[in-house]
DNA sequence: TAATTATATGAGTAATTATTCAATTGTATA
DNA sequence: TATACAATTGAATAATTACTCATATAATTA
């Protein structure tokens, strides 16, 4: 029974033959860091949650305030504040404060451009 | 007290006084279908999970089956083929069988781009 | 200072989900 | 036909998470 792994013990978990060992290594040898990865899925998760779309997309056509963005969405402030949160850390948005009220705007120009390609795919089933 | 949603009970769950009412009739007006920001979210969410980030980069590489995968990712075919379930979901992936075994690649032009945008957000935190 | 208001935050809860495990399906071959 | 193997599938579980509720913080104003 051929298995991989020999150079790098790489599948002590997978429980079938490898069919095409070449191909898997040349596989390999091209991915980029695990780390790398892990980045990007951590990015687009923030973006697979509907209210922090809604955020985003609003915060692109203008800054608004907490309560600005609660009224827009029918949502309490306290959990747009929380995806704020969550939204800043991800270095999307940013926020300044002018007495009791904190201005949120976009931190980052790809925003839109991560819609464009999102909303390709998403048209392109016809 | 100033609340909004008069015209349309925009927003019977916010708990704030509404600071901004221009603006936010503004964005409301610009703002996408709900359907269609939900769908958007929809994809980021098949997006934003390394296992799967890391097969479709695979599968921008190569052709790959699923058992190449599962050695590829050192995991459990089972759990590879649940993801590209998922991801077959989201038209993201295709497949053919060949025999026993079923080759899966990308059904989709846009995957590299969407990653390009991914990337560059975070690469720009210095 | 006390009251008001905008925002933030922590704990709790319900819902979602990635993976495991066991069993099944589909195909090839001995 | 019986066996082997690639892949799929369903149930169970553990972990994550979006939101609510209550409370705290920060800034303004009476």
């Amino acid at each position: 029974m051929i298995r991989m792994g020999r150079r790098d013990n790489l599948i002590e978990r997978c429980d079938c033959v490898v069919i095409h060992e070449d191909v898997v290594q040349q596989v390999k040898d091209k991915m980029p860091e695990e780390e790398t990865l892990y980045d990007l899925a951590e990015l687009f998760k923030v973006f697979g949650d509907s209210t922090r779309i809604k955020i985003l997309w609003a915060l692109d056509e203008a800054e608004m305030c907490v309560c600005d963005i609660a009224a827009l969405l029918n949502m309490t402030q306290s959990a747009i504040s929380h995806q704020l949160r969550v939204l800043k850390q991800a270095k999307l948005v940013k926020n300044r404060r002018e007495g009791k009220v904190v201005y949120y705007s976009l931190d980052d120009d790809h925003v839109k451009q991560i819609f464009k390609q999102g909303l390709t795919h998403i048209n392109e089933d016809k």
